[in-house]
DNA sequence: TTTTCAATCGAATGTAGTTCGGTTATATTT
DNA sequence: AAATATAACCGAACTACATTCGATTGAAAA
């Protein structure tokens, strides 16, 4: 049996190799991590190809789940969160490590990841002010299983994106 | 003198002052954050407006800073970084600190941010590898002024994504 | 009260996304 | 070598969405 579109199309989207990408495909990508608000028009003439051209290449891209999405960026400030904050969690105990999972739900966290290393979650975490990243600490350091954590308050940013294609 | 729209505009726009969000707004916003590709007919069925009226808001949102563009989200091992390393860097000096900013022009940077607590300089690398990271990591460490360099690979990612509105 | 302003709407317009059929070039098969 | 299949590309047509417009409403200011 042959498989379908659908089932190679799911293959593909899981595979964790690296997809095979030319020149175009990587002047395409860096374009619209900059500003996926470019029309195709656009993109058409940085690439020197024509606006259907780069739409076949999009596609294929978003298919093989090389551009995931595309996402508004906001102003965290404006938002009313000031304080950027990063958490290195280091537990004492798989559970608590789990119960620190819970926190990806909360507004204010951005990422979460376990890491290797002294500390075993690490979290990014921009609050409103010093009294919400107050509560927010108080919180984690109370979990049963929490040996220690280490604040590394942000005090200015020089650089804030996502993957590069180069 | 009136100030002209330019004028108050450019004002807006540099104003750190948290906008004024209405419910609706936040709605909106939290639904381009999480998708950008959604239409303004999509956004007026869940926000209960007609399309017009969303289009304003964004319009004014976007004016106002509180959306600062949208972005394509690229897969990062797709793109062959596998390896994502954050590194907290303690400098004895202010010219060293300097010179560390100027990573943020590697591709495989992604974040650089000065902080305070026990570190200086925190950034978040994407490396392809172990080997590349191990270059990054010994051109960094032999920078005068660089003190001390802590590394914190990544394991998981349970959650990566920008300021929330709610 | 009267006026002004901001937010909203439906309808019309314009622009950009998308599809289509045909062409070329390359790779594969016979 | 010839024939066939495949993939990438193009211009032109089509479609759908973004955007503009004028009118209406309701609330705040004069």
């Amino acid at each position: 049996m042959v498989p379908s579109d659908k089932e190679t199309d799911a293959i593909r989207q899981i595979k964790h190799h690296p997809a095979e990408l030319d020149s175009i495909d990587r002047k395409i990508l860096g374009a619209l991590a900059e500003d996926a608000s470019r029309s195709y028009a656009e993109l058409s003439k940085i690439v020197h190809l024509s606006a259907p051209a780069v739409h076949d290449r999009v596609k294929r891209l978003k298919r093989d789940g090389v551009i995931k999405g595309t996402v508004a960026i906001l102003d965290g400030c404006k938002l009313g969160r000031t304080l950027l904050t990063f958490l290195l969690i280091d537990t004492s105990s798989y559970s608590a490590t789990r119960k620190l999972l819970a926190f990806a739900d909360r507004a204010e966290v951005e990422e979460l990841h376990t890491v290797a290393g002294d500390g075993c979650v690490l979290i990014k975490v921009r609050a409103a002010n010093t009294e919400s990243l107050e509560d927010f600490l108080m919180e984690i350091q109370s979990l049963e299983g929490v040996r220690s954590v280490r604040s590394y308050i942000a005090l200015s940013t020089f650089l804030e994106r996502g993957p590069s294609p180069d």
